[in-house]
DNA sequence: GACATGACGATACAGGTGCAATGTAAAGTG
DNA sequence: CACTTTACATTGCACCTGTATCGTCATGTC
């Protein structure tokens, strides 16, 4: 065996240098070149660890889908269910510049996974178990009842249409989170 | 002069190939070379009418915008504010395959504009519009009172993310209808 | 030390890309 | 009639794309 190198790593470090890349031109301006420009690093090097851009591409969102989950359930502070759930969602919302370029990443992916659903069945997992745990937060705040789980659908809805007006500057950030609060006043009634 | 032609319907017929594309392969698939293919004619012509890409995509991104926000205006029926605007959400959402189609090249086009603002300002004031008559028709049910721009914006963002997860298939066409339906009754009370 | 294997770098290739240049036919105007 | 303007078609060019291939170290095992 050779030196061995942390090969999970590099392949983080050069999906950083596309999600650089799709931050600031799209995914369009992402191709094997670029990406090893953007890195610093040769064109073979980025094949080595990626046999074809596809496999690139997949790892990335996945990794970025990643990103926003373990971010959002780390922000888990002991406290009623209700700003549980908004201090979640708030973590979702692309409110400051690096969230905004995840987003914007995602937004980029999403639109390639509507084309390519192979692309998309990871974070489709990860959202059905987001609609689960704020449906459980919904009935231990005992609001909702029967229809928790419609509830907590129709707020994950809300955060993703907010998150897409906040990304096309549709709204100031202000205007998200009152719109937000004004949707969990609804739910849970007045602070 | 020579012989006229209704350019702006060649340039209509050109964009509906251009979104057959997009619908198919996604905005990667997008070429100079593949809607005259797509359309029939050279790519000569296609140059002819579009002296440059983003020319092409700017109007077909405007066609699109403009057929959805036409066919939603078209909808209104004399019926209650509710019905109208449940009629106008409805008309967005897309559940068959034509809008399955355009809100996937809306999306694509989005992802796009996230990057080129310059693309999304027509589109910004169309929501806009959307937004006010919506929170009119909510003043004029007499529901939503001081707030109802914030309850306009949080309906509007809300169909906007039931789209997204329609076109990802992360839920059924009558789960995006029936979360609708519950998020207009906590509005506007139960039918 | 022999040698297999992993970690790259360099290069080549076939194909696609946007765009510019040029040509040509037709229809209008004077 | 001449002449101009539009409406295309054809071709070419420089560039970029993903991928395959070959070469070269470096590092491990035996």
């Amino acid at each position: 065996m050779p030196r061995k190198v942390d090969s999970r790593e590099r392949r983080e470090q050069l999906a950083d240098a596309l999600m650089r890349l799709a931050g600031a031109r799209g995914l369009d301006g992402v191709s094997l070149r670029q990406v090893a420009a953007e890195a610093g690093v040769s064109t073979g090097m980025v094949q080595h660890y990626f046999r074809t851009k596809d496999e690139m591409m997949t790892f990335a969102f996945e990794m970025v889908t990643d990103r926003i989950r373990t971010r959002s359930q780390s922000a888990t502070a002991p406290e009623t269910p209700r700003e549980l759930v908004r201090g979640l969602l708030l973590e979702i919302l692309p409110l400051d510049e690096p969230r905004r370029l995840e987003n914007h990443v995602v937004l980029a992916f999403l639109a390639y996974a509507a084309v390519k659903p192979s692309i998309a069945t990871g974070s489709r997992k990860t959202a059905g178990g987001m609609r689960t745990f704020v449906a459980d937060q919904l009935r231990a705040a005992g609001t909702g009842g029967a229809d928790a789980e419609r509830a907590a659908a129709g707020l994950l809805a809300l955060v993703d249409g907010l998150g897409l007006q906040l990304l096309l500057r549709r709204c100031s950030e202000e205007d998200a989170i009152a719109t937000l609060d004004h949707h969990l006043a609804s739910l849970f009634g007045r602070p």
